[in-house]
DNA sequence: TGATTATATAAGTGAATAATTATATACTTA
DNA sequence: TAAGTATATAATTATTCACTTATATAATCA
């Protein structure tokens, strides 16, 4: 039965911090050290929700050199319920444009 | 932050046994014992799903004599939420009428 | 009013969760 | 190759969760 498998889906995406990377990577590539700045949380609990979501294949990892990207996965089976959570929520760019003013995104990106 | 507010939303969704009592009562109303019945469950592990539910003012409930009926809140602050969250989800209306038929939904409804 | 039925709440328990600290892995650069 | 940086994993811990059993509340009916 497919609500048993959207549950669990449901249910990662039920954490502010997850949900947040979610949206944050709705148009875009964000990496680890971005998270770890944007929530100011350590860098092994930021991993940890991404490993939650990747658990899930809600999102995709892509190494450059020693940094890792991580995007939305397009080609999760659960892409169109995601994407109808998602547009629910409001916009969370500003969080990145403050990161870039304070220069903080440069180190990587 | 709305993002904020959302999350516990969606934790509540995050369980099988919630998420199919919202599909059920997307379009029609039913009682507490119609969901024992359903998902062979105690009922008071069915009285806890709903009061997280009602928690979360996802639900409403409406007592008729010694029943209490349970029904999608329209005016929750999450309704497009919840909708297109359930917009998603196969109908789970066989399970009312395999009750229908064993007899079990009419000794309240 | 007393017995029955429907539902909610309380208390207890084992499993899952999110965080932390410590450590391992992988890449880069001197 | 050694040191530094970015990220992941492991181990631990306090909290939350879903369920169970027991009990309370509320309505009905004889």
């Amino acid at each position: 039965m497919e609500i048993e498998k959207a549950a669990p889906i449901l249910k990662v995406l039920g954490d502010k911090t997850r949900l947040t990377i979610l949206k944050l990577i709705e148009h875009q590539t964000c990496c680890v050290c971005e998270f770890v700045e944007i929530f100011q949380m350590s860098q092994p609990s930021i991993s940890q929700h991404l490993r939650k979501l990747k658990d899930v294949h809600l999102i995709q990892e892509e190494r450059r050199g020693q940094w890792i990207f991580y995007s939305l996965n397009q080609e999760s089976e659960w892409i169109d319920l995601v994407r109808a959570i998602l547009a629910q929520l409001p916009d969370q760019q500003e969080k990145l444009t403050e990161l870039e003013k304070s220069g903080a995104r440069i180190t990587c990106c």
